[in-house]
This record gives structure tokens, sequence and C-alpha cells, in this order.
DNA sequence: TTTGTTATGTGATCGTAGTCACTGAAACTG
DNA sequence: CAGTTTCAGTGACTACGATCACATAACAAA
């Protein structure tokens, strides 16, 4: 596990140490579930591989995309719902290979209260995921539905740090709780502004 | 400040006597902006009295009401944005005579990591209200106006301890980012539902 | 190349909610 | 009490987005 500090390069020494020592690495294939509704956390969560897709579940199977996680970040989630043993209504999907650190919740109070930096990563954690939520919010309560999707593929192309994404327009609707044929007009109208490019499969950013 | 410790019984008494060496106490009237899209944090806020109420702010000056805050809660946004020194995208306001405990954001490191008690008081904070959030979420991203106005009352109810609340069509709809119309509609349709009751300025639970 | 499958395009229809214009009713003010 | 303001009710219209029913296009596998 030598390249834990070149991931978390904020920690020192001894923290990395103690996370080598009570941390457990498990590995998951593309489209497994990590988080699960209703799933009870027994340890918190930290990515060292790998992009995780995090959605908010509906009462009726909906889904609704949040944020996504990656090499270095912590599931804020996991973090919360450790500290009180609570279960989760959230899902997590790995978007790719993925390769996480588990720390038992038992460890959480006394990293937190003998290593400054890991409290410091944790309130980090948390602030992030707040403000991404509060985005999340202002999308869809004060936005229309071609203006979500605008705000969806931004960022998707941010995240990705790439000007070409590989989805279907079936995908993003359910990522946005919408349906298919919305998204395709949508998009259609986006490349009529000649703003996006699509192909089977891809859609490409010109001026987004 | 002898209540300090009966608004916060888990806190200790090193804790508290620290907390009213560094605090300033500051009131507010009803109506009066407690924080302000973009207004700078110098300090964490403790509500000592009165009820704040929160909201997300759009763009183009829309509000959609997010949550309360009440004696002995701690305001997540404030203690976020404190220790970043960032800019906050909510609007607070009270919504009664407010007195509240101010901390300048110096000394919350050490706070942090002298008193175990502060710690997870900041830790259950963020957690209540990331998953009053994710509720937030829930209502907008999959539910229809009539279950938003549903839950939205539910909550006012609930939080309020009555079965009575005083509030304007016009207010709700604001809260709701929706129109008067709408919602004058919906209460109507509830009411011809027997689940609630309707008079100038007020609505009643029946059986929400 | 044929066949099957998955992804996308498009018109028609419908329901929800936002808007406009106006009426009516209750409370407040002098 | 008359006049004004604030709050609520209602019909007409419109737009957005969900849904249905297909048609077509791209790709994959045989």
């Amino acid at each position: 596990m030598q390249s834990l500090k070149s991931i978390f390069p904020q920690f020192g020494g001894p923290l990395i140490d103690q996370l080598e020592k009570i941390g457990q690495v498990v590995e998951f294939k593309e489209g497994d579930m990590l988080l699960r509704t209703g799933q009870y956390f027994k340890q918190s969560l930290l990515v060292l591989e790998g992009r995780v897709k995090l959605y908010r579940e509906g009462e009726n199977g909906e889904e609704f995309f949040l944020y996504y996680l990656e090499r270095g970040n912590a599931c804020a989630l996991s973090i919360i719902c450790a500290t009180r043993n609570e279960t989760s209504e959230i899902k997590g999907q790995a978007v790719t290979p993925v390769k996480v650190l588990t720390i038992p919740l038992q460890f959480m109070d006394s990293l937190m209260k003998d290593y400054r930096e890991w409290y410091f990563f944790v309130l980090e954690t948390y602030r992030t995921r707040f403000e991404e939520l509060l985005q999340v919010i202002d999308q869809i309560a004060f936005h229309s539905m071609d203006e979500k999707l605008e705000f969806y593929l931004k960022r998707q192309f941010d995240f990705l740090k790439s000007k070409t994404i590989s989805i279907t327009h079936q995908q993003i609707a359910d990522d946005l709780n919408s349906s298919r044929e919305v998204i395709s007009r949508l998009l259609k109208k986006l490349e009529s502004q000649h703003r996006i490019s699509i192909s089977r499969n891809e859609i490409s950013q010109i001026s987004l």
C-alpha cells in the first residue's frame, strides 16, 4: 500500500501508518453496488482508485444523480452513517473498477482526536458534498429541464476531464429522472445551437 | 448566560465556560436577515432562542425553503463557511425574535481539538442537515407539486408542534418556488379531502 | 449479408403547473 | 362606516414535459 501517501498527500506519516493498520482494501468491478438503500454501514469508505456514482433513490425506484466520488475522496454519507450506525438511502455504483479503503467505524473517534489532518479531511468532505447538494437543489428547484440537462452535461465533461462522454440518452434520462424522448429532443436542440455534437453512445462538447 | 448549559445539556462545564468566554450574544428582530447570499462569515452561529428559516437562493431572487434552525441548533453552513472563510448562497431569516451566540472562526480548531462533545456536536449538525437536504432533494426530484405541498405542510406542523400554522398562500408559494394560484387550488383540493381546513392566514391540520 | 438488438428520431396526445385577468371576501384604518 | 389593502377563488390560456406509438438508424453476431 505504498500508494496511500500519494493518494492522500495531505496526511502525515503516522496517520498513513494508522490507516494502513486498521483499514482494509476492497475491490469492486464496474457496475457493482457499493452502497445500497437501507444498508447498514459498518465502515467508512475512502476511494483509492476508480469512480463511484452516487444517486438518491426515490420510493418507487426512481433515481437522481448527485455526484461522483473519485480517487482521494471519502464518502460523506459513510462517515455520517458510520458515526450513527444508521441506514443509507443512497445508491453508490462503481462506474469503473474501484478500489476502496474501508475504515471500521470504531476507529473514527480516535482518528478524529489524534490526527488533525483527518479531522480537516472529514470537515472538507462534508463541506464539499454539502455544497454539491445545494447546487443540485438549485438545479431542480429553479431550472427547467433544458437547463438541468446543460448543467448535467457540464458536470460530466468537467468531472471526466474530457470533451467527449460515452452515454446513452436513456442513461441521462435516468440520471435526471426524466424520459428518453425529452432528453433526445433537448439534446437535438443543443446540437442545432452548435453547443454539442451527438453520435450514437457519445456526446461531444463544443461550447458549453 | 446561566442558560447556556440548559440549551446545550450535552456540553461539559469546561466547554460551556470556554463558549461563554469567546462567544458573543447577538439579537435579531423578527424578519431580520442573519445570513445573506454572498456574505462572508466571520463566525459560527449557535441559536440560543427563536427560530431561523433557511432558504436557498436562486440566481434571479427565487427562493426555496430548506429547513428551520431553533434553540440548540448550530448553523451548519456557518461552520462550513467559517472554516473556509467562504461566501454563502443561503438566506437565513429570523421568523421570531432570535438570540444567537457567535463564535469567532479562529476558535473552531481548538474547540474541535479540546472538546470531544463539540466535535460530536458539529458532526451531528452536519449529519442532520445533510439528511434534511437529501429529503428536500427527494421532494423536488421525485414528487409533483401536490406532494411537495403536503410534505411542506407536514414539516411545518411537525416543526412548529402545532395543529395550526399562520401563513398566507403567497408565502407557501414563495417557499416552494411556485405561484399563489397553484397553491390555492391544491390547498382547496386538500381541504375537500378533509385533510386540512383553511381560513384566512391560517391552515389547520386534520389528517396529514 | 441477414437477422436481431440497441439506440435514436418524431408526431400526437395529455396532464401539471405557471400566467393573466378579474372577482370577491376579510381585515385594517381613519 | 367608508375606503383601502391584503388575501383568496376562479376561468381561460399556454408551455413544458411525460407518455404512447411507431419509424429509422447503427451496430453486433451468426
